[in-house]
DNA sequence: TATTTTTACGCAAACGTTTGCGTAAAAATA
DNA sequence: TATTTTTACGCAAACGTTTGCGTAAAAATA
């Protein structure tokens, strides 16, 4: 077990102050031209790296930033954090990532975490359960800089980066409408979030838009976005008198639930009922039919955010800016026309 | 922006010295239970939280764990982080996620950046591209405690987290000549990889037990896990004079990609083809028909090579030790009995 | 009560960096 | 060549902890 090289050791090697190592080795001026390359020479072949809790500890910046996400496990928030981890690298960060498991209590445990370990700047998307924003008030307050992506909130204080939610579902809308299809039914979610909210006002314009009446009872609104919500929402709408000839879900996660529990009523898609979701590209070509979904780029939404952070971190003066990720209707059999 | 406050702060409300603070905070001894209990008030009504950089600094053991994961956006691989991310925590330590992104160099870029923070321990598992384990022997020659998940090596040095994957491919076999099917296929991944060779074995010892001939046209050996790999391999297979009438797919990714191309064939799962994946739970309920799979608990390899790792830091004595996962066939529509 | 032991604290050094300041020596200028 | 400026280094303090050691005061023992 050989002990790290430090500094002290190229100094003692070498026959100079550890001062001048440093110097020579962060390029700060000071030191000469010949003496400098011997101390680089010295440092390679000791193989010296820098420790990172020294260097934490006497700079107030150790160049970390912190990320809260609602989970790991599904391919969306991963492609996220891909795009931030690249970004943050690039740059000379490392990344500290903490999961809210899609609960409040969590969240608040991830900021208090992040806290401790003295993050420069945190990226953040709200879990499910959160609707009181307190606890990232109070990191804004403390002057450290927050951005949110797609779960947002404190939009006036903080940048976030956003899929174009109220468009997508009425774009989505729009296009089963066009397909031929007249009673379209909308599964939603906790109806405190942004990308909710704003996905549901994109399905109601859309119906408006096309004259076509807006039924209460053809939403499902205010549910956890689970799949075992999916496949309860198309009972609960399959009982109806008069049932949908068409779902928009506007999670993908409730539409594979939708999806399973429309198949085993032995109902077809899509000429039974047509079905959009919202997904990320990988899972939704493996169900059959294909579904049709809106699609987000996950990856720029991740490097954009991590921009957004880095620039807020070296120019406290910046002003919250909100930026929206366009997001693709990527039609497949899940709405082929009907007739 | 406030300042963190320091033990010094608390010391300096207290009129104590600091490192009477910090063995109060501690629970070390030589603090009387008046005094203890006022610090503990004090640091309690300012927020403090210890600066983990001097913490880390003063003692050689910053508890930090390091992982290595061939990519971060499978479901398989951030379960497993889940596992360990949940173990670490419990036992006081945090995490560092690297990601090889299934290349070689990478890897070692992932092993330095890892040594840099001064890790005290790395789970890793192995990339595809890996067949080389000269990084990773120099750190076990540095004395830094390495275990290996799933896709592993130097087993005579380190602990290792595996699944039963002989006997899991034999199981899948068994399972599919039970169910009348004769001529199966075999579509394998990168020959270096531990688990391709022991589930290449598991199945070729099924046939055999069997008295079904092992031909070595039905077995696509040596190609990179990915989807597309599985549809070639796929096309090649049905390009075979006598095609198969099922196929044991070694890797989830290699199953959906020959799922797909078998479709496109217009053929028919189970009845023309039977198939078999390995997956964890999520994606293979998803595919029509729903896919057999060996199935892992990828949580609980998480959490074992976790607990691996920490007894082996606690305890530079251990013996490395390999433990088996079981997995399980859960079996579904895809290999459904023929006539 | 006199001595020994224990308790309860503080001092100071250490971890490995960075950086402000001081100062010989070298270079530039007069 | 004499003076001023610049260069090239070293010293020492600092970041926020922890911990070995020392020592008064308190408690226990003789």
């Amino acid at each position: 077990m050989d002990k790290h090289v430090s500094i002290k050791d190229i100094a003692l090697k070498l026959g100079v102050a550890p001062s001048t190592v440093s110097r020579a080795l962060n390029g700060n001026s000071g030191v000469g031209k010949a003496l400098r390359e011997k101390i680089k020479a010295m440092a390679l072949k000791l193989n010296y790296k820098p420790n990172p809790f020294a260097v934490g500890l006497v700079k107030q910046t150790p160049h970390i930033i912190g990320i809260i996400i609602p989970d790991i496990v599904t391919h969306f928030y991963s492609s996220i954090i891909s795009g931030i981890g690249d970004t943050a690298r690039a740059n000379g960060y490392s990344v500290v990532i903490t999961t809210s498991y899609e609960q409040y209590e969590l969240e608040k445990h991830c900021i208090d975490d992040l806290n401790n370990i003295r993050v420069e700047g945190i990226i953040a998307c709200l879990s499910q359960e959160t609707s009181d924003y307190k606890h990232f008030e109070n990191v804004v307050n403390q002057g450290v800089p927050l951005v949110f992506f797609d779960r947002v909130c404190l939009t006036d204080r903080c940048s976030s980066v956003v899929a174009d939610n109220e468009r997508s579902a009425y774009q989505a809308v729009q296009h089963l409408i066009a397909n031929g299809y007249k009673r379209i039914a909308y599964i939603g979610g906790n109806e405190h979030l942004n990308i909710v909210d704003q996905r549901r006002r994109g399905y109601v314009r859309a119906l408006a838009d096309n004259c076509l009446p807006v039924y209460s009872d053809l939403m499902v609104d205010n549910l956890p976005m689970t799949y075992k919500s999916g496949r309860k929402a198309v009972r609960q709408l399959l009982a109806l008198r008069r049932r949908p000839d068409a779902i928009l879900a506007i999670n993908d996660i409730l539409a594979f639930g939708a999806m399973s529990e429309i198949k085993s009523r032995n109902l077809q898609i899509p000429t039974d009922i047509g079905l959009v979701g919202y997904s990320d590209e990988l899972h939704a070509t493996f169900v059959e039919p294909a579904l049709t979904t809106v699609t987000h780029h996950t990856y720029e939404i991740g490097s954009v955010a991590c921009d957004l952070l880095l620039r807020r971190i070296n120019d406290a003066t910046v002003k919250p800016k909100s930026v929206v990720i366009p997001t693709f209707l990527k039609i497949r059999a899940s709405t082929a026309k009907r007739r």
